[in-house]
DNA sequence: ATAAAACGATTTTTT
DNA sequence: ATCGTTTTAT
């Protein structure tokens, strides 16, 4: 057996994770060191030298970019396609398992997927529909609310209310959302999770089956799973199949979407004889590029603790420009792309500006436009997220399934067609009064000539059209299907009126539709025993496509430092570093979440190859006024000797290059550092956020547990320190 | 049924 | 400031 295509572009450490034995294995990748190759390289491994099958590998991930990018490495490095490996994200197999065994799981056969504007909507309704005010109980909370119970599986019975009114109220929502969903035949994305897990946990016969079948699970970005996705790759790898978990603690950075980074921790308990590996290698960036993520990174203390290197040299100084606003900053960032491309030789799109908030790309778009740089903004509203194409959807949903009420409120006056109001609020109680669907309580309406004339010729007018859309379409192909009903339900005339930009963009998004759906194939396994239709709505769901389409130009990249998470430029500027924005001002006051805003900082430093740049402005306009915020801690996390000022202020008091100076001068001096652990005799246990001042006026600003975070001075504070 | 006016929120968002 | 949502007026 030549091993030597899998073994040889690998680095040691690397090759110890890939060549390991067929045990739990745990491995820390630090950014830039070589991740999805470990992850690639490993199901090589084993399809060729272990001679595992394709066929008893899980692979899961949480993109499907990332699922794809996979799949395809693993295709060329094997050279040979990989029809019966699931590589997926945990929301695909999910899926998957529901639509096979949807009996088991008490499921519809054609059950559909809610997204999560869907889901706000039906929540809302939900809310109205248990008579209580809508402003008191914001659909937003409730969804977050609900989501956040079946992250931690747990069902509307299965909680207590403890007494509090809120709590009840929010169970009864969850409770009534939850059978609107089962009535209808429609499952949210942590429904799809949870309701596969509880598949498996109620069925032994089938996780037995699958525990048989996947004798191999792999998992990427494993610090970003919630506690579902954890007992859900256990429920799979039971007691004998080994889990292959990949990620890095020090990238965690969802943990306000339920991930939970205490999963790596509890790997090491739950799989004793797991085998750790760190990669700290990195391919990416330059010395100085890395040792200010080290040091940025070293202020966290829950970490495994990991050290990035490179064989590369030092490269250039990171550059650290204040700006005196916004539009300052702005400029320079544009400046500096422009040297960039011109004496530079370089190129628009190995550029990127990432920031904390959407709301600051806005700024940046003003002056390239009136710079005429290219740009692109990733993020914003994806192809199936846009509201005329869940129009459309919606048509082809009802009219597969008419239980379908979400889809049948959301079209029922779209385009406008004399259904007010009025109209839907008494079908709305009709049905809830007999217990049934919206169609049905229409149909029951007409017959029982409860309308006025008018209402009802115009609903008379709807159920009649979706009649011939169901009855037209039907063995029609996919693509003259969408056709079809883009056409007759009006939607195209709709928003082809008036002849404004974004409505033919509007029109121009429907006929792309038809073209989506032409070129959607069924080959994918996923879609097996599935109508065409069906699977494309499904498609839609679990794959909301690109934000932009291919945008080949050559363009300076946008987006939020989130979004940036994966990816890597040569040139990379980090803009908005203010405490209150970056670390947001919603984050400061608690350790926890620094340390996030921290790791945050981390994603971003470590997409940067050649050059770093950090920005700040002195004075920013939030909301309609003006700002001055102080320049981000996270500067002074990074050693000012990597650091060069493009426009030194002498006159001018600013501690930033003197602030790392200044943290650690004031922890030679009181002993006191940053992160650390205190107590305190009135307040309790507390983290130190946050020094200033010197000898008897020196101050430390502390989170207490019980009482959040207050400035203290030293010397009356009498903090003790804690190991 | 549409348009204007008032209101309110405003970090990040893989599926 | 600004964007989306809801109320109110035409």
């Amino acid at each position: 057996m030549d091993v030597s295509p899998i073994l040889d572009p690998l680095n040691e450490a690397q090759r110890e994770a890939v060549a390991s034995e067929m045990l739990p294995a745990l491995v820390i990748a630090g950014a830039g060191s070589g991740k999805t190759r470990v992850l690639v390289h490993r199901i090589a491994w084993l399809c060729e030298v272990e001679s595992v099958s394709p066929y008893s590998i899980l692979a899961v991930t949480f993109t499907n970019k990332a699922a794809a990018e996979m799949r395809s490495r693993v295709e060329s490095l094997l050279e040979s396609s990989l029809g019966g490996m699931w590589i997926g994200t945990f929301h695909g197999i999910s899926h998957r398992l529901l639509r096979t065994h949807w009996q088991e799981a008490k499921l519809k056969q054609s059950f559909q997927i809610l997204d999560s504007d869907d889901q706000l909507r039906l929540v809302k309704r939900v809310i109205l529909g248990l008579g209580l005010d809508d402003t008191k109980w914001p659909a937003k909370h409730a969804r977050w609310y609900i989501n956040g119970r079946k992250e931690e599986g747990q069902r509307p019975q299965h909680i207590q209310d403890h007494g509090d009114v809120t709590d009840r109220q929010l169970i009864r929502i969850y409770t009534a959302y939850q059978a609107a969903c089962e009535q209808t035949g429609l499952v949210d994305f942590a429904e799809l999770l949870l309701r596969s897990l509880e598949l498996l946990q109620q069925n032994p016969e089938i996780s037995t089956h699958y525990k048989a079948k996947f004798r191999h699970i792999l998992v990427d970005e494993f610090q970003d799973t919630n506690s579902i996705q954890y007992q859900w790759l256990k429920v799979f790898a039971g007691e004998e199949n080994p889990i292959f978990a990949v990620g890095d603690d020090d990238q965690s950075i969802y943990g306000w979407r339920g991930a939970r980074i205490e999963n790596i921790h509890s790997f090491e308990s739950d799989y004793k004889q797991a085998q750790i590996f760190k990669l700290e290698q990195n391919y990416r960036s330059t010395n100085t590029i890395l040792s200010a993520a080290n040091s940025l990174i070293g202020n966290n203390q829950s970490r495994m603790g990991k050290k990035l290197w490179t064989e590369g040299g030092d490269g250039e100084p990171i550059y650290l420009y204040t700006a005196f606003n916004e539009q300052d900053e702005a400029r320079f960032v544009a400046d500096k792309i422009k040297h960039w491309v011109e004496t530079c030789n370089g190129r628009r799109d190995e550029a990127a500006i990432l920031y904390r908030s959407n709301a600051q790309s806005r700024v940046f778009e003003e002056v390239f436009i009136t710079q005429s740089i290219p740009y692109r903004v990733y993020g914003g509203f994806r192809f199936f997220e846009r509201a005329e194409i869940k129009d459309a959807l919606a048509y082809l949903r009802l009219s597969k399934n008419s239980a379908d009420d979400p889809s049948f409120e959301r079209i029922v006056n779209v385009p406008t067609r004399g259904i007010g109001q009025r109209t839907v609020a008494m079908l709305r109680d009709f049905s809830k009064q007999h217990q049934l669907t919206l169609w049905e309580a229409a149909e029951k309406i007409l017959q029982a000539s409860l309308l006025a004339a008018r209402a009802s010729n115009a609903l008379q007018e709807f159920m009649r059209l979706m009649h011939k859309l169901r009855h037209d379409i039907d063995g029609l192909e996919l693509d003259e299907q969408v056709d079809h009903i883009i056409q007759v339900s009006g939607l195209v005339k709709h928003h082809g009126r008036d002849g404004s930009e974004k409505s033919k963009s509007r029109v121009e998004n429907l006929e792309e539709l038809v073209v989506a759906a032409r070129g959607f194939h069924m080959d994918d396994e996923l879609y097996e025993g599935m109508q065409p239709l069906d699977a494309f709505l499904t498609h839609a769901s679990l794959e909301a496509g690109e934000g932009q389409g291919a945008q080949w130009d050559d363009c300076v990249q946008l987006m939020t430092l989130h979004a940036s998470k994966g990816l890597e430029f040569p040139l990379v500027f980090i803009v908005g570093l203010e405490d209150g924005l970056f670390p947001s001002s919603m984050s400061m006051e608690e350790p926890g979440r620094l340390e996030e805003e921290r790791r945050l900082c981390y994603v971003g430093i470590t997409r940067a190859r050649q050059q770093l740049v950090l920005t700040y402005a002195e004075s920013r306009r939030q909301y309609g006024s003006d700002n001055y915020n102080p320049p981000s801690r996270f500067i002074s996390e990074v050693p000012a000797e990597l650091i060069a000022e493009v426009r030194p202020r002498a006159a001018v008091t600013k501690p930033t290059v003197r602030a790392s100076f200044q943290a650690n001068s004031f922890a030679a001096e009181t002993g006191v550092k940053i992160g650390a652990r205190v107590t305190h005799v009135k307040f309790g246990e507390g983290v130190v956020l946050d020094c200033e001042g010197k000898g008897s006026s020196a101050r430390v600003q502390v989170h207490f547990e019980n009482v959040g975070s207050k400035w203290l001075v030293l010397a009356y504070a009498n903090l003790d320190m804690l190991a």
